[in-house]
DNA sequence: AACATGACGGTAG
DNA sequence: TCTACCGCCATGT
């Protein structure tokens, strides 16, 4: 039964390859939190590996990485862009609003992974 | 093998 | 609202 592990990087690629996906899935103007990834891709690892797998992230994804946040909103991986001000400035041309100088306001913005089926539609 | 660290999250004070 | 502590999993030293 569920033996996973044996394999560096959740390499079994499921648990990564799963939140790549889901960081794929992410509509523009849209955020959403390591945490709610993390559920949505069946956290085994916890909400810890998504920022982590996030890190070691494809090109693809990483483009896309500036609309996953912690669970405040705020843009703890911005310094993966030389300067969380960047990253801001990604999700402000989407349309992002922020309550505060780093911190995006998720009551406004926020979009679960497991709830792809309302907004836009 | 052990300890410290990290793009996190939740609960408690 | 903010700080502190614990749990989770992989990495680097």
């Amino acid at each position: 039964m569920r033996k996973r592990r044996s394999s560096p990087t959740g390499a079994d690629g499921l648990f990564a390859e799963r939140v790549f996906a889901i960081v794929r899935q992410i509509p523009p103007g849209r955020v959403t939190t390591y945490g709610r990834i993390a559920r949505a891709a069946g956290a085994r690892r916890s909400a810890r590996m998504v920022g982590w797998l996030l890190h070691h992230a494809p090109p693809d994804v990483a483009a896309v990485a500036h609309r996953v946040v912690n669970r405040h909103g705020d843009l703890t991986g911005g310094w993966a862009w030389g300067h969380p001000a960047v990253m801001r400035a990604l999700l402000e041309h989407e349309g992002v609003t922020f309550v505060d100088e780093f911190r995006v306001d998720l009551a406004r913005h926020l979009w679960d992974p497991q709830s792809d089926l309302d907004d836009d539609a």
